[in-house]
RNA sequence: GGGUCGGUACCAAAGCGGUCAACUGGGACAGACUGUAAAUCUGUUGGCUCACGCCUUCGUAGGUUCAAAUCCUACCCGGCCCA
């Protein structure tokens, strides 16, 4: 493929490309001499389930990948130990060692749903971050200054608001820059809140006689909410690794301007196809729910595959457009003594979504649940504890329970 | 180190001896309406087999009182100002 085929594809849903000579050039000579590019990126090893929020700059990776190139996922594992204590949020917990490797374990199951495994190298900082001495990591630090450093945003308002700042937080940037000289990185990608770092990145490349980097920045993606940056913390995220229909629901209930920006961000579609698609919407020629299930198709395929998503969709219409239980659903045993139960709390024992009794008859009286099909309202209500009950929890969650009566130890709540 | 203000449920923020499981707003959840959209309206938002009632919660530990989120003492943590 040649170069400005390449970075057409490359520029795709990026915010910024600095600098953009400098990517022509590298990925001239990357073709000229038969050598990929190496193409870096970094995660933080503190959260190990991965979401759509992290898959926009994933495929960005991918689509390196496709165009020949190395991909280098590093994974922060000696920033992990140290707890990154940035911004507002609160100091984080200093990893171990041994959690770091499971939460990359995890990492390498989920990104391999996107990315192609022969292709990818897995790298952690602490290779060469562990064996820096003292008088290295000095001279690391002497190649940035204090005034540059206050220029990153954050950092700035802190200054001036008269908010401490603690020295570790300035090496934290420089680290990662060092990373890029490490791993002779060509490019690197991170979201646009990373900008700063990656900047750094080129500097300190250059500090050590290393062609700088280019970099590439990615949106950062809204959660379900529209309005905050998708994350795990604030439970408004799609994870990579739920199952098809709770994926496939959750893209159905964001509103109609986040499903459009999702297009945008995550969808392989054409640009003016796009343009195209909001027009329609807007004219009336398309129903937005239609075109919110192609997506939804769209996700659910790409994690799983076509099949998985068209029954996911099947499921969906099943269940909100015929009011319809659906043909799959979890299973509990419940093990139970005695002749009744009290509802509250079985709901309690199988559900996720109430975690107390009380929290159950809350469920009930607002006419949240219902078994066999049948609204329950009255929270007071026992049912023989034998044979199958099909329950409706809230808005999505369906269980079908079986009671058994012998061997009961113990009921436990999930 | 000195001064000063403060730490209340998911968050923000009232309350300053009993009527406080704690006003209000946001968020979240449920219901109605829908396209599991948005907007709107209604309800819920500590726990306990419900109500009555009981138990645990207002930075931590003690104390005063018939009674404490509210008063006292010590301690811990944070903001601001001065050094």
């Amino acid at each position: 493929m040649n170069v400005e085929q390449q970075l057409e594809i490359i520029k795709r849903g990026t915010v910024e490309v600095l600098i953009e000579d400098e990517l022509v050039k590298k990925l001239r000579d990357s073709k000229k001499n038969r050598t990929p590019l190496r193409i870096k990126a970094g995660f933080d090893p503190t959260a190990p389930d991965l979401h759509l929020g992290h898959t926009v700059l994933i495929q960005k990776l991918k689509q390196f990948q496709e165009l020949g190139h190395n991909v280098m996922f590093l994974i922060g594992d000696f920033t992990g130990m140290i707890g990154d204590p940035s911004g507002k949020s609160e100091t984080r917990k200093a990893l171990s060692k041994k959690d770091i490797l499971i939460n990359a374990k995890t990492y390498q199951r989920q990104i391999f749903k996107i990315l192609d495994p022969q292709k990818t190298q897995i790298v952690y900082n602490s290779q060469w971050m562990e064996k820096m001495s003292g008088a290295e990591l000095i001279k690391l630090c002497a190649q940035y200054t204090v005034a540059r450093m206050l220029e990153r945003d954050d950092f700035h308002k802190r200054y001036s608001n008269q908010q401490p700042i603690s020295i570790h937080e300035f090496i934290y940037p420089l680290v990662q820059g060092y990373d890029s000289v490490a791993l002779k990185a060509d490019v690197e990608l991170g979201g646009t809140d990373q900008k700063f770092n990656l900047l750094v990145g080129r500097e300190i490349q250059k500090a050590y006689h290393l062609n700088p980097q280019v970099i590439i920045t990615m949106p950062i993606l809204e959660g379900l909410d529209g309005v905050n940056k998708m994350s795990k913390s604030l439970n408004n995220y799609i994870g990579i690794d739920e199952p098809p229909q709770e994926i496939f629901g959750k893209v159905m209930s964001i509103s109609d301007d986040l499903m459009t920006r999702y297009y945008e961000l995550i969808s392989d579609i054409p640009l003016k196809d796009l343009g195209a698609l909001k027009e329609n919407i807007r004219t009336g020629k398309e129903h937005p729910r239609e075109t919110k299930k192609k997506l939804a198709i769209e996700i659910v395929g790409r994690f799983y595959n076509r099949e998985e998503a068209l029954k996911a969709s099947e499921e969906f219409d099943l269940i909100f457009k015929h009011r319809e239980t659906p043909e799959r659903m979890e299973e509990k045993q419940i093990c139970w003594n005695e002749k009744n139960i009290w509802l509250p709390r079985l709901i309690t024992m199988c559900s996720e979504v109430a975690k107390t009794n009380s929290e159950s008859k809350r469920l009930i009286k607002q006419g949240g649940v219902s078994i066999n099909k049948e609204k329950v309202v009255d929270e007071n209500v026992e049912i023989p504890a034998k044979g199958e009950y099909i329950l409706k929890i809230g808005k999505r969650e369906f269980i079908k329970v079986r009671f058994s009566k012998s061997n009961c130890k113990e009921n436990s709540r999930d």
